[in-house]
RNA sequence: GGGCGGUUAGCUCAGCGGUAGAGCAUCGGCCUUACAAGCCGGGGGUCGCAGGUUCGAAACCUGCACCGCCCACCA
C-alpha cells in the first residue's frame, strides 16, 4: 500500500488522501474468508504424488505461493466483532500486537527479522488457538532520519532544503517515501509475517495526525506541555533542537587549555582550565569553590574578558570542583549545561556566541563568522600571542554527538516546547510495580525504573520540516498564542485574522508514543479501540526502551487510563559472528533476505526462535541456520516417506481407536501430546527458544528416528497393523505440522496440503479446514500410554542404544544381524516406574522380574528391530552368561552381544574398564553422602531414599561390571 | 561516577539447589529402498577466580577479574 500525496505539501500529512485509508475499520467481517461461499470455493492445486516430491526440500519453490493464498483468504484479518473461543489468564479472548513501526526509510535488518519472527510465531499460535487476533502493521515517518535522507539526495545536486523552500521540500519527501519507502514491509511479507495488511498505518496518516494534535492540545491545557527558553542540545548540521536521548556521548581525545584572565584593576591574572576555549567569548563569570582558600580573597573581584573586554565577576559556587584544573572555572551559561545552572543561581547574563550552524555570531566580536573549530584555533593562537595561554594538556573528554548525523552537538539557548513528564513517569513506574505491565526478562524493569526516576522534561519541538507541525498559532497583530486542534480563523483576543502557525514540528517519538491507541482509531471510540486496547504484548529490542516504550507507557496511561500492553518482551540485539555490533560503517551487516535466500525462510525463522534466549544479545551463527535448513529437509523427507506408504486414491483414512493401536503408535501419540503441552507452555512464557528446541527434538529424534523406523515393520506386514500405522503417521504428521506452523509456516503448509486428503475434517470452529492453520493441536485428555508402557518404551530405547553401542564396538556392519540378549538385574522389589502388576491387572505381585519381563515384552520386538538383532532373549537374573560376548550394564539389565569371529577383546576391555571406573567413582560419591550424618539428619527423606536406591543400583552395576571384566579377561 | 548483562565442551548457546546438556564442529563405521542437508557409534567440560551459605552449589550470597552494554550537566 502506497501513501500518496499528489497535491499537497506543506503542512504535514495529506488529510484527503490519507483519510481514505484511515477509517476502513471493520472490513474484517467482509473479508472473503468469512463468507462461506467463498471459503467453499477455494481451489488449491491437487497435491503432488510422492513421485513428484523432490528428494531434497526446495524452499524457493514452495515458500511464496502460500502467502498470497493466506492473504486472499483473509486469514490475517482481524474482526473486532468476532468472539474468541479461548481466554487467557487475564480473561481476555483477544490477542493484539501493534508492530513497532520501523522507519519508513528502513530496510529489514536482523533485529527486525528476529523481532517480527517472534511476533509472528505468537500471533499465529494465538490465532490457531482461537483468540481474536490482531497484528497491526505500520511505519514511522522518522522525522530527522527521513529528512536527512532526502537532504543528502538534494546535496548531490548541490541543493539545500532552504533553496527548495518548505512546501516543495516536504512534497519531495513524500515523493521519496512513495517511491523508496516502506521496503521493509515488503520484506516482512517475504518473512511470512501474518500482519493484518488492511490496517497498515503510518504516523503521518490523517487519523494518527489528528491524535497527535489532540494529545498536544490536551497536554497543553493540562499544563503538561509548555514553552520555555533554556539551554538545549542543538545539532548544527540538522539545525534543530534534540532531546537528551538523541545525543550520544562519545569519548574523545581533547585538550585542557589553561587560560589567564586579567583582573580589571590590573593586579594580575587568574588561571582557569577549559576544554573549549572558543566559548570564552560568551563567558559571564569565573567561578571558584566557596571553601577554596586559594581564591577566598578574590571572590567578588572583577575580571576583564580578553578580546571582548566585558567585565565579569569572580563568583563562588559549590558546583566547582577545587581539585580539577586550577580550581577556577569559566562560566558560559549559554553554551554549557553546568554553567547554565550556575548562571541561573547567580543571575548571570547568557551570552550566546554562535548561530544555528555553530558559526560565531555578532557577540563573538572579532571572531564573528568563524566556524567553532576554526574559532578555537584562532583564539588559542591569539591567547598565546597575548601571553594568556599558560599551557595545554591532553585531556580525555566526552562529547555529545547527534545520533542521526554524528555532528558534535552544541548546547544552545533556545525557545522550545517541553513536556513535563515527572508525574506521568511516576504513573508508568507504578503500573510496572503493580504488575499491570511486565517486562520479560524482568531485569529490564530496573533499566526502565532507572531512567524514569531521573527523567528530565522532554524537549519535543524540532526545527525540521518533515513531521507533525505543532498546533500553536500566533496572532501577528497582538502576538496572542493559541493552541488548538484546528487553525483558528481569528485571534481570540483581538479578532485579527493574520494568524501564523508555529514553524516547528514534533519529535518523531511524540507520535510513536501514541502508537498503541492512535493506530486503533483514537480519539474515535472505534470498535477496534474497545476491542484491542490494551494490547497484549509488545516485542521490541532494548535500545528503544527509553525512546519509545517508556513514552508509550506514559502517554497510554495519560490518555487511555490504562497501560498500552500487558507484557513487554525485550529481545536480544543481534551481533555478527565475532560478537560485534552490526553497523554500516563496519560493513558487517548481514541482510536477513540473504539469509532467507541461502537457508530458506522457514529455517531462518526457526533459528531466530532458537536463538532468542532471553539474554542481552545473540551472536549470529551460520551453523545454526544450516542446522535448521537440514531440519526442514528432514521433515520434507519424512513426508516423502509417509506419502510413499499411502497407496490408492487419496481419501480420508479410517480412524483407528486408540485401544486398537500398537504400543509404538500409542507411544508416539503420547510423546506428541507431551510436546504439544511443552511447546504451548513455552510460547505462553515467551520462551521461543525452548519451544523451538522442543519441536525440533520431537520431530527429528522421536518421530523420525523412532516412530518412522518402527512403522516400517507394520507397513510391510499389511492388514490392520498397516492401517493403524498409516493412520498414526498421518495423524501425527497433521498435528505436528500444525504445532510447527508458527515457526515454519511455509513448509508446514506445503506438506500439510499434501497429506490433507488423507485427513478427516476437523471439528469445531476451525479457522479454515483447508489450511494447516486450521486449529492448534491439543493433547488428548487421557494419555494413550500407561505409565508401565512408557517405562517399557524407555527401556526399549535404552536397550537399543546399548546394543548399537556394542555393535559398533564389535565392528558389526550396520545391516548385519547380531545375537543379543538382555539379562535382568535382580532387585529387592518392583521398581517404582512400572507398578506393573496393578496396571496390567494381573497377579504378578511378588516377582519384580516377572513384572519387568511382562512390561517389556511388548516393547522387546521394537528393540530387536531397531538394533537389528537376530534374536533378543530376555534372561533371568540368575541365567548363565554366554561365552564370547561383550556386555554393558543398564539400571535394569545387562546388555549382551555376541562377538564376531576373531574379535580382539582387548578393545572391549578398555571400554568396560572405563565404565567400571566411572560407576565406581559415582558409587563412592553416593556412599559418602549416605555416610554423612549431616546428610542423614538434614536432607529431605525423599532425597535420601532416592540416593539410597541409586547407591544400590550403582553397587549392583559395579559388581556386574567387575564380573564381566573378569570373564572378559578369562575369555581373552 | 552510577547501573545492567555475560563468563558452562573447539564454536554458538540452554540449564539456574540434588548423577554436567543441545546444535554445529571433530573422530570411527555405514550410500541399511524417506532423507549423505542422512544413519549408527565415540571422544571432549575441576561450569571465569576467591571466599561464604547449605547435608549438598554450575546454580544462592559477597568480593575480584575479564568481555560487552546503558545512563550521567566529570570545566
Amino acid at each position: 500500500m502506497v501513501r500518496r500525496c499528489p497535491h499537497q505539501a506543506g503542512v504535514s500529512p495529506c488529510l484527503e488522501t490519507a483519510g481514505a485509508r484511515q477509517y476502513d475499520f471493520g472490513r474484517g467481517r467482509d473479508a472473503p474468508f468469512f463468507r462461506p461461499a467463498f471459503r467453499d470455493s477455494i481451489k488449491i492445486d491437487p497435491p503432488p504424488t510422492p513421485v513428484e516430491l523432490a528428494k531434497t526440500y526446495d524452499p524457493k519453490s514452495t515458500e511464496q505461493k502460500w502467502f498470497q493464498l493466506w492473504i486472499d483468504l483473509g486469514y490475517f484479518k482481524a474482526d473486532p466483532a468476532r468472539k474468541g473461543t479461548r481466554h487467557d489468564a487475564h480473561g481476555n479472548d483477544y490477542f493484539s500486537i501493534v508492530i513497532p513501526p520501523p522507519n519508513v526509510t528502513g530496510q529489514l535488518h536482523l533485529g527486525h527479522a528476529l523481532n517480527h519472527t517472534l511476533q509472528d510465531i505468537i500471533v499465529r499460535a494465538r490465532r490457531m488457538q482461537g483468540f481474536n487476533t490482531l497484528w497491526l502493521p505500520g511505519m514511522d515517518h522518522a522525522g530527522i532520519a527521513t529528512q536527512n535522507v532526502v537532504e543528502r539526495q538534494l546535496a548531490k545536486d548541490g541543493k539545500t532544503r532552504y533553496q527548495l523552500g518548505r512546501e516543495s521540500f516536504v512534497r519531495r519527501v513524500w515523493e521519496w517515501q512513495e517511491t523508496y519507502g516502506g521496503k521493509i514491509l515488503e520484506q516482512d511479507r517475504r518473512l511470512g509475517a501474518s500482519l493484518d495488511w488492511s490496517r497498515e498505518r503510518f504516523t503521518l496518516d490523517a487519523g494518527l495526525s489528528r491524535a497527535v494534535t489532540k494529545v498536544f492540545v490536551e497536554l497543553y491545557r493540562k499544563g503538561l506541555i509548555y514553552r520555555d527558553r533554556r539551554l538545549i542540545n542543538w545539532c548544527p548540521r540538522c539545525e534543530t533542537a534534540l532531546s537528551d536521548l538523541e545525543v550520544e556521548h562519545k569519548d574523545a581525545q581533547g585538550n585542557l587549555y589553561y587560560l589567564r584572565y586579567p583582573f580589571s584593576d590590573g593586579t594580575g591574572t587568574i588561571t582557569l582550565a577549559t576544554t573549549r576555549p572558543e566559548t570564552m567569548l560568551g563567558d559571564t563569570a569565573v567561578a571558584v569553590h566557596p571553601d577554596d582558600q586559594r581564591y577566598a580573597a578574590i571572590v567578588g573581584k572583577k575580571l576583564r574578558l580578553p578580546f571582548i573586554n566585558r567585565e565579569i565577576p569572580i563568583i563562588a559556587d559549590a558546583a566547582v570542583d577545587p581539585k580539577f584544573g586550577t580550581g577556577a572555572v569559566k562560566i558560559t551559561p549559554a553554551h554549557d549545561f553546568n554553567d547554565f545552572e550556575i548562571g541561573r543561581r547567580h543571575h548571570l547574563e547568557q551570552v550566546s556566541v554562535m548561530d544555528t550552524r555553530a558559526h560565531m555570531n555578532e557577540n563573538a566580536g572579532p571572531y564573528r563568522g568563524l566556524d567553532r573549530e576554526e574559532c578555537r584555533r584562532r583564539i588559542t593562537d591569539d591567547l598565546k600571542s597575548a601571553g594568556l595561554l599558560e599551557k595545554i594538556e591532553p585531556h580525555q573528554l566526552s562529547v555529545g554527538t547527534c545520533s542521526r548525523c554524528d555532528t558534535v552537538v552544541e548546547p544552545m539557548i533556545s525557545e522550545q516546547w517541553f513536556m513535563r513528564v515527572k508525574e506521568m513517569a511516576e504513573r508508568a513506574m507504578q503500573a510496572v510495580r503493580d504488575g499491570r505491565t511486565t517486562f520479560h526478562p524482568k531485569f529490564w524493569e530496573n533499566t526502565f525504573f532507572n531512567w524514569l526516576e531521573n527523567i528530565h522534561d522532554w524537549c519535543i519541538s524540532r526545527q525540521l520540516w518533515w513531521g507533525h507541525r505543532i498546533p500553536a498559532y500566533r496572532c501577528q497583530r497582538c502576538d496572542h498564542l493559541m493552541i488548538a486542534e484546528e487553525r483558528p480563523a481569528r485571534c481570540e483576543e483581538c479578532g485579527g485574522n493574520d494568524i501564523t502557525q508555529d514553524e516547528d514540528v514534533l519529535d518523531t517519538w511524540f507520535s510513536s508514543g501514541l502508537w498503541p491507541f492512535s493506530t486503533l482509531g483514537w480519539p474515535e471510540e472505534t470498535p477496534e479501540l474497545r476491542r484491542y486496547y490494551p494490547t497484549s504484548l509488545l516485542v521490541t529490542a532494548y535500545d528503544i526502551i527509553f525512546f519509545w516504550v517508556a513514552r508509550m507507557m506514559m502517554l497510554g496511561l495519560e490518555f487511555m487510563n490504562d497501560v498500552p500492553f500487558r507484557d513487554i518482551l525485550i529481545t536480544p540485539l543481534v551481533r555478527d559472528e565475532y560478537g560485534k555490533k552490526m553497523t554500516k560503517s563496519k560493513g558487517n551487516v548481514v541482510d536477513p533476505v540473504d539469509l532467507m535466500e541461502q537457508y530458506g525462510t522457514d529455517a531462518c525463522r526457526l533459528t531466530f526462535a532458537q536463538l532468542s534466549a532471553q539474554g542481552r544479545e545473540v551472536i549470529l551463527s551460520h551453523d545454526r541456520f544450516a542446522a535448521s535448513r537440514a531440519f526442514a529437509n528432514k521433515i520434507w523427507n519424512a513426508a516423502r516417506f509417509v506419502m510413499m506408504n499411502l497407496d490408492g486414491a487419496p481419501q480420508p483414512l479410517k480412524t483407528v481407536e486408540v485401544k486398537n493401536l500398537g504400543l509404538a503408535e500409542r507411544w508416539i501419540l503420547s510423546r506428541l501430546d507431551a510436546t504439544i503441552a511443552e511447546v504451548s507452555g513455552a510460547i505462553d512464557r515467551f520462551e521461543f527458544n525452548l519451544a523451538g528446541m522442543a519441536i525440533y527434538q520431537f520431530i527429528w529424534h522421536e518421530f523420525c528416528d523412532w516412530y518412522i523406523e518402527l512403522s516400517k515393520e507394520p507397513l510391510k506386514a499389511g492388514g490392520e497393523r498397516r492401517d493403524a500405522a498409516r493412520y498414526v503417521l498421518v495423524t501425527v504428521f497433521d498435528r505436528m505440522l500444525r504445532l510447527l506452523h508458527p515457526f515454519m509456516p511455509f513448509i508446514s503448509e506445503e506438506i500439510w496440503q499434501v497429506i490433507r486428503p488423507y485427513l478427516r475434517e476437523e471439528d469445531g470452529s476451525s479457522l479454515s479446514p483447508h489450511l494447516v492453520i486450521a486449529k492448534w493441536p491439543e493433547p488428548a485428555s487421557v494419555d494413550p500410554l500407561s505409565m508401565a508402557e512408557a517405562a517399557a518404551m524407555t527401556r526399549c530405547i535404552e536397550a537399543t542404544e546399548a546394543i548399537n553401542s556394542l555393535r559398533s564396538l564389535l565392528g558389526y556392519h550396520p545391516g548385519q544381524r547380531v545375537m543379543a540378549a538382555l539379562r535382568l538385574v535382580a532387585k529387592g522389589e518392583a521398581d517404582s516406574h512400572s507398578n506393573v502388576p496393578q496396571l496390567l491387572g494381573r497377579a504378578l505381585a511378588g516377582s519384580a522380574e516377572l513384572a519387568i519381563r511382562a512390561a517389556f515384552a511388548q516393547a522387546k520386538p521394537y528393540a530387536a528391530q531397531m538394533a537389528k538383532t537376530e534374536s533378543l532373549e530376555v534372561l533371568g537374573a540368575g541365567a548363565k552368561m554366554p561365552d564370547r560376548v561383550v556386555t554393558s550394564v543398564l539400571d535394569w539389565c545387562e546388555v549382551i552381544v555376541t562377538a564376531p569371529e576373531g574379535f580382539d577383546f582387548e578393545k572391549a576391555r578398555g571400554a568396560l574398564q572405563k565404565k567400571l571406573d566411572e560407576v565406581s567413582t559415582h558409587h563412592e560419591q553416593h556412599l559418602k553422602r549416605l555416610g554423612n550424618p549431616e546428610f542423614v539428619a538434614k536432607a529431605a527423606p525423599e532425597m535420601q531414599n532416592q540416593i539410597q536406591e541409586r547407591a544400590q543400583e550403582l553397587e549392583g552395576q559395579r559388581r556386574l561390571l567387575a564380573d564381566q571384566l573378569k570373564q572378559l579377561q578369562a575369555s581373552g
